[in-house]
DNA sequence: GTCTATATGTTGATAGAC
DNA sequence: GTCTATCAACATATAGAC
């Protein structure tokens, strides 16, 4: 992965226009993106220089600020398509109504999907340390999320289905670095299907981890 | 923190020289160290430079270099530091005898106690990509740790004391997940002790943060 | 132990040809 | 849409005076 050569060929755009017959299709701000991701992933975003990402997409410096006007612009492409992605499955009805306890079911489970389907971009969200205008904007914005969540947290406190020993805050802090934690060694290959993972979590979190006594 | 001025008293050498009465007193390696360690978690190590730390610490960049031989020095003594605490604690009698899930426990609790007590050093510990060889040493000796934590699940899992349906290793990962996601936010000043800490965390990790039916 | 001055390479970004 | 050539700023690190 990221070698020289043509983008992924699931961000292509239709239109790719092609100089010769067959030979590379032409970047766009998705494809590249893509690339530029899986740099700042292995290496730190602070670690990648443009001349690195000349080597992974194939192209020249100056072709890849033809698509981008900067390089942070492809770090705010990337955690906001994150950032998307999380607040949207916060829209879901399933997160809106219903018991407390359901509601952060369904987020978990959401959590967990999503951090799978874009997995390259919220391990560069979670990484973003606030240097730069659009990582403090990512940062904002996941304190929002986190806020949110806990509100789900101390509602489910309320109605009595979560233990009350635990301060809410702290507990929605330590399940998310449960769940966030998946960044640093989850690959696509190599596990089962997504459900399965979700359940694990599911059960470890929700029931922890000793046995249940069976004669109980 | 992290302003212009002395060293923190902490690690000041007793016999630091001074030329004017009261003045400065001289940066040993740890202090110098300390204030290092602070800027890379805030900028990030790549994102931090000789220059970043020369304002830090309130002295030149010249002046850094007679106490380190270069930057990645400093990154190498702040991680073993972290990976020699947390290694100690595996060596401690109660993480090598007496029933696994005690082990763990022990483990568990220590791990927190060892992340508030160093938290700077295992905060960039934790950080480190492996862009450079000091760098893909502390990532060895990380994944070192982690298989001596996961064979004592599964020695758990093994007595019975457990839950065995989940993978011992997706079990150890998501408990050290939950862990380390301490130093995203955990402020030495805000919080109790750390014993109140390392009990939450052990509820929660341990018994799930649903509530035991009372009537059960 | 700290300083000023500087060497030497790399950085993000631009100009302009094809 | 990609290239070569180039820039000014900044990077890590060193030399040598005090």
């Amino acid at each position: 992965m990221s070698a020289r050569g043509a983008p992924g060929a699931g961000a292509v755009s239709a239109a790719a226009p092609r100089h010769r017959s067959r030979e590379r299709v032409a970047y766009t701000p998705q494809s590249l993106l893509a690339v530029a991701v899986e740099a700042f992933n292995q290496r730190g975003y602070d670690g990648t220089s443009m001349e690195d990402l000349a080597t992974a997409t194939g192209i020249t410096k100056s072709s890849i600020y033809h698509h981008v006007r900067s390089k942070e612009e492809l770090l705010r492409l990337a955690v906001s398509r994150a950032l998307d992605r999380l607040f949207a499955m916060l829209e879901h009805p399933e997160a809106g109504a219903g018991r407390a306890i359901d509601r952060l079911e369904h987020v978990v489970r959401s959590s967990v999907q999503v951090l799978v389907d874009e997995l390259p971009y919220v391990t560069l969200l979670l990484r973003v340390r606030g240097n730069t205008d659009a990582e403090q904007w990512a940062l904002q914005r996941r304190r929002e999320f986190d806020r949110r969540v806990s509100a789900i947290v101390r509602s489910a406190v309320d109605e009595g289905d979560l233990r009350d020993d635990v301060d809410p805050r702290l507990t929605t802090r330590l399940l998310f670095g449960m769940i966030n934690s998946m960044v640093e060694w989850y690959e696509p290959s190599r596990t089962g299907s997504t459900d399965e993972l979700a359940d694990a979590v599911m059960r470890l979190a929700f029931d922890g981890l000793r046995r249940r006594d069976p004669a109980g």
